[in-house]
RNA sequence: GGCGCUGUACCCAAGUGGCUUAAGGGGAAGGUCUGCAAAACCUUUAUUCGUCGGUUCGAAUCCGACCGGCGCCUCCA
């Protein structure tokens, strides 16, 4: 039985989704005003590894996760580029796309953009303002938060003790300070839509519950989402579904802690902000999986380059065994009966990862099942076709599927024919230098060759290379 | 001021009342294999879980105090 960790009710709890084997989950995605950073990009692996693991269980996932196209980051960003704010949404876009791909993220089964739902928004601000939630001042409409009984449910705040240490900054028109913008009417040169309050644009918030209302439902499955978001982001999500549709909004809230650099908080003033597409050229994105992985969703973690060298290394030895298994497969061996228990395995990791998505006790289980099939090997007996079988479907299903850290195959294919073919002569040449035991000849080519990223590994059943990359 | 998190070996990190006299990874030391390596395997590396008390037959796990670290309360994943 999978449980979860529900920030609203401060509970762990049994995941019963509202329509199986159906689960749906909406991930708070990008504001594409920029290149997302590392921080971002752990977010988007913890709740990756959330879609993942529900698809392994047998779940039927419809995963969404939203594009914030227009905001005032956009726009402040458009100005100082010089070009239209479509423009930059559509840049950040774009380089969005790249980057998740590059870090092995499943697409999202839908990608809703706010200014592709502004029908919706404005329809669910007229549904609140007719519900007595929400009020129109000279184009502006705001969510008036003392009208919502649950106002401060998710966060566990106390509205009173929000405002008396409050740095809310003061603004006339509104009746609380804690209310919250729905729509805000545009200034002169900013983007517009029109709509019954005149022309403007949606407020951060209410585009999550708009859209997650359209493509999920009323009520859905899991919500997620970086813990900074909790409050108010989350919180006035709940506001605006829920006074609008007077139901239940999202079931559970999945929250991911915050990822510091050298014990420092990521800040532009610190200039530690570190775009994925900058990191991903200094280290492999399974690399950064692992690392994100080693450590709980909820737990704040700490990027340092030792760790991520101690991530790259440790990796090593997954992919080790996967190559090995690839390669005893290759070389056909004899069908047969064999004694390992995969079972056991399966069990564990299953029983990891229903523990609240217990990634680092998951990766545990790996590295487990490795010692154990390279025992196995060593050992020598029974090594047939099937547990060679048994062993690659375990990697494939839980290191790749689930956690996605194999090294893919996309590397070897872009190999080109004649470097495989340069590679091979040196290995024979090498070889040849052996047999007439001339080692300084076969150690220098060995070492020019690691020096390029070509580690050789003499085996009993030959010399093997592998590429660093 | 309010709310919440956290302190486990050299580093990272799971465990949150008996299955653990503490998983897993990295690092370090020794060994097997090897021409030497690499990979892999074996052995060693916390009688101890920030400190001091308490509860309990039993605590890293619960309670209290104290000492550290951090987050949110404002845009932020």
């Amino acid at each position: 039985m999978l449980k979860i960790y529900n920030t609203l009710t401060r509970k762990k709890e049994d995941f019963i989704p509202l329509n199986p084997p159906a689960v749906t989950i909406y991930s708070c995605g990008p504001t594409v005003y920029d290149y997302f950073h590392i921080g971002n990009a752990r977010s988007f692996v913890m709740s990756d590894i959330v879609r993942r693991y529900l698809i392994y269980s047998g779940y039927k996932v419809k995963f969404a996760m939203n594009l914030t196209d227009i905001d005032d980051k956009i726009i402040n960003k458009a100005n100082a580029m010089g070009i239209d704010s479509k423009e930059v949404a559509k840049k950040f876009s774009d380089a969005f796309f790249e980057d998740i791909d590059k870090l092995g993220l499943l697409r999202a089964d839908i990608n809703p953009r706010a200014t592709e739902h502004i029908p919706e928004i404005i329809a669910m601000i007229e549904a609140l303002i007719k519900n007595g939630k929400a009020y129109e001042v000279n184009g502006d409409v705001f969510y008036e938060i003392r009208k919502f009984d649950g106002y401060g449910k998710l966060s566990g705040k106390n509205i009173d003790n929000l405002e008396s240490g409050s740095r809310v900054e003061v603004n006339e028109i509104k009746r609380d300070p804690l209310d919250f913008a729905l729509w805000k009417s545009a200034k002169p040169g900013e983007p517009f839509w029109e709509s019954p309050w005149g022309k403007g644009r949606p407020g951060w918030h209410i585009e999550c519950s708009a859209m997650s209302c359209k493509h999920l439902g009323d009520t859905f499955d899991i919500h997620c989402g970086g813990s900074d978001l909790i409050f108010p982001h989350h919180e006035n999500e709940i506001a605006q579904s829920e006074g609008a549709t007077g139901k239940p909004f999202a079931k559970i809230w999945m929250h991911f802690g915050f990822l510091n650099i050298d014990n420092e908080k990521m800040s532009k003033s610190l200039g530690n902000v570190f775009n994925l597409r900058d990191m991903v050229k200094k280290y492999k994105p399974e690399t950064l999986r692992f690392f994100y992985e080693q450590t709980h969703y909820a737990s704040s973690l700490n990027f340092t380059a030792e760790a991520l060298e101690s991530a790259d290394r440790g990796l090593e030895k997954v992919n080790n065994l996967f190559d090995t298994v690839k390669s005893a497969l290759a070389g056909k061996p004899d069908s047969g009966a064999h004694s390992f228990d995969f079972e056991k395995s399966y069990i564990a990791f299953k029983e990891a990862m229903d523990d609240d998505f217990n990634s680092p006790k998951a990766i545990a289980v790996v590295f487990d099942f490795i010692k154990e099939v390279n025992t196995y090997i060593a050992n020598g007996d029974n090594l047939t076709r099937e547990f060679y079988e048994g062993a690659l479907e375990f990697l494939k299903k839980t290191a790749d599927g689930v956690l996605g850290i194999l090294r893919t195959e996309k590397v070897e294919n872009s190999d080109s024919g004649l470097e495989e073919e340069l590679i091979q002569l040196l290995l024979k040449l090498r070889v040849d230098a052996k047999l007439e035991k001339n080692y300084a000849l076969s150690d220098k080519i060995r070492n020019e060759l690691l020096t390029l990223g070509i580690t050789i590994q003499d085996t009993k059943e030959g010399s093997t290379y592998k590429k660093n990359r």
